[in-house]
DNA sequence: GCCCATCTTGACCGCTTGGTCAAGTGCTCG
DNA sequence: CGAGCACTTGACCAAGCGGTCAAGATGGGC
């Protein structure tokens, strides 16, 4: 394998389990049995390692939602094929997960996390209005519930996949089924 | 004001914004004017400050969800009466939302906020298992409904409440409102 | 006036960190 | 063979960190 790819798998579970702040260039390179310039070689800076998992892994993801939702007509369905691809693959990258969440908390990283989220609520939006147009959702505010949706994936996603190592279908039933009836409804609509 | 007080005050206040990791003790006692021994004199260590940081506002966040819900019959007024307390608090302590969320990302923390968040779901469960019982709430687990509400209620107090300093009301409104409903309901049950 | 407990100071310490760099190593190609 | 490029090494560095401590201040009670 290529030295650039070792070192961004290595990072990658590194922070993943330790920490940003935690994982020290010393320890990766020693985990790997190189010298530090290796590191410094591949990489300008221990920063710009993060910034670069973060920007492929999260245009992976995208990719992965688009493709899964190409050739939906029905605006409900993309929502709920798009809920479940993406808890799917937080499940397949589980690493990603805690790097996603820990990189909006940590100062350098605040503005891409942000940029990262604004464009996944914006490809729910999107969703969201063409079934409020087709009346299948009542006219509300649908940044709100876009941000809503993707608290609840996240949540779900932190707790059962990630935290407890379950497989990704339950929590995505769960998540489709609470986004799509709330609390209330006492017979909730099957899921598709 | 006592400097114990103090140095609790402005130490919140800088890990909010900065960071715990991004802010040391020198920048905490400069900004007070104070020596660095003043602070070694009242806490043992920077890990123990943040620790009674997260301890006591985490307490007081309980208190007055409790207080709140206290003499309330009905379950599912419980529970909205408790997200409108909770979003209601945060942003009257918004600099402790940031703290919460970054504590769970930081190793010798994580542990706490796990305790916190458990307790906090514990409560919610045990108000969606008597809206259960009383056939308001469809038999579903109800562990998972309630990190699916406390994911929407965290992801739009930071957004609307932290991230764009809005009042409570509006982001409470449609937590309530999506947390009933869902997204389908076309007829949203009216907030009380 | 003096003692002693409480509080404050800031120079200092040991250690870790991200990052550098002169000195190789080994491979390819002329 | 040897020139030169791609890569690797690890000792080294300055900076910053959390934390310590001997040496004061301050002030109330005797």
């Amino acid at each position: 394998m290529q030295r650039r790819a070792q070192l961004l798998e290595c990072a990658t579970e590194m922070f993943a389990e330790r920490g940003y702040h935690e994982t020290s260039v010393a320890e990766i390179v020693d985990r790997l049995g190189v010298g530090k310039g290796v590191f410094y070689w591949y990489f300008s800076s221990k920063e710009e390692l993060l910034a670069e998992i973060l920007r492929g892994s999260s245009l992976d993801l995208r990719r992965r939602q688009q493709a899964s939702i190409r050739d939906i007509a029905d605006p409900m369905v993309r929502i709920e094929i798009g809920i479940r691809t993406s808890m799917q693959w937080f499940y397949e990258h589980r690493k990603y997960f805690a790097l996603f969440q820990s990189a909006a908390n940590i100062e350098p990283f605040a503005s891409v996390a942000r940029k990262n989220s604004d464009v996944a609520i914006a490809d729910a939006v999107r969703h969201i209005k063409d079934a409020i147009v087709e009346g299948q959702i009542a006219d509300q505010d649908p940044e709100m519930l876009a941000q809503a949706v993707v608290g609840v994936i996240e949540k779900l996603t932190r707790v059962y996949i990630f935290d407890r190592d379950e497989p990704a279908d339950r929590a995505a039933d769960a998540t489709v089924s609470f986004c799509l009836n709330g609390l209330c409804r006492l017979s909730p609509i099957p899921v598709s």
